[in-house]
DNA sequence: TATCATTCAGAACAGATGTTCGCTACCATT
DNA sequence: AATGGTAGCGAACATCTGTTCTGAATGATA
């Protein structure tokens, strides 16, 4: 292993944050509950490989022996984002919570670069699963880039929530009169109508990522 | 006890060259040796009145816990001098070595302002033993400030070893053409002329303390 | 499928570390 | 001399904390 795994940014983070809170280095189980590992023995590998990678350094068997070195700020072009969850077409889409910006109580998270993010706050990110969003050119496996809102102007992609039929989609709206219009990525497919009433907003779509292979 | 004893002084000099060094808070043993205290109970005792009297916060059950706080610094106005030991006319005049410039090393300290001191390194303090250096206007009890020197200037203070009488005695040195004359402070008193040879200059006397109850 | 490296889980261990307690020493005051 | 507060000593204790070990998933490779 070359690169820094993303959980161990999130321990890089948790080290950073914890030590500009506290002014004394993490122990090992601090690093364990604050990015929910299962072990400390987790923590210690991983650790060990920041170590090896030069990010930060240790002082074995000393409490807290953890320092980092000047040059381990995660590079500013990428920044990790949160997977809350899954998304597909027939379940509910999860909603980030104040608790699921944080990376570190994240299950997952994936390494995005700054160009797809931008500066903003509230990024997540949400697998999709099934191949329900294929209109939206979203396949099974594909990574949504989300961005926190409960509006969208018009041409926005979102993931929309149509409560009477209990259905998750990704299209493009479009404000209509008295209705929404809900237009498939693919331009040859047909848009759907749905009432205001009907439409919940969960996020604004800003980016796809497909890893193949 | 309401002001920061010269213990407490070096406890909290210690800690934060320790920080600085290391990137971490001492734990208590390191502050044990740091400071050659005898027991971690009285590093306890005296980071509790530390902390009472605000120059540092602790987190209990916390490892290595200690926090500075901002205004923890002791203020430059005042420096801690080791007291390396007594002088007295017929005993060898103390030296300090490398080790005994460490404050966190002396047994005794006393805390001096700066305008005294001025900004030198090489700082230590004998306390006058006996009254045989009245006619330097020096006292029983007396603390003598002295700077770490082998040679001095015309008119300089100096702690002096006479080598043939096994004497020691602070003086105001004059070198003249082949003799040297060591003149008391005390004008109407008269000086004593020595050969150079005869002479180990140990220190200049840069102060004088006397603590009158 | 078989194999190997990576990553992780869980537990146990040993050492590091903060805390506490009884006792002593010193010093100023009564 | 008696007293009380401050400071220190030394040891014991409980917890915190880094380390290590065995075994199990997991994924990539052949």
């Amino acid at each position: 292993m070359k690169t820094v795994s993303t959980k161990q940014q999130q321990i890089l983070g948790f080290i950073r944050r914890f030590l500009a809170e506290q002014d004394y280095p993490p122990s090992l189980r601090d690093i364990q509950e604050g990015c929910h590992i299962s072990s400390t023995s987790v923590v210690d590998y991983n650790l060990k490989a920041l170590e090896r990678l030069g990010f930060i350094r240790r002082h074995p068997e000393i409490s807290r022996g953890i320092v980092l070195n000047s040059d381990s700020t995660i590079p500013l072009s990428m920044t990790p984002v949160p997977i809350i969850g899954m998304i597909a077409a027939g379940s509910p889409i999860p909603v980030p919570t104040p608790d699921t910006w944080d990376v570190s109580a994240a299950a997952e998270t994936i390494n995005i670069s700054r160009e797809l993010t931008g500066d903003a706050e509230g990024i997540y990110a949400l697998k999709v699963k099934g191949e329900s969003m294929i209109d939206a050119l979203i396949n099974d496996g594909d990574i949504v880039l989300m961005q926190y809102t409960n509006t969208a102007d018009n041409g926005d992609m979102v993931a929309a929530w149509l409560k009477a039929e209990k259905e998750a989609t990704l299209k493009k709206v479009y404000i209509e009169s008295d209705r929404v219009r809900l237009q498939p990525a693919n331009r040859h497919m047909q848009p759907i109508y749905v009432s205001p009433d009907n439409l919940e907003i969960q996020g604004k779509v800003i980016g796809v990522i497909r890893k193949l292979s």
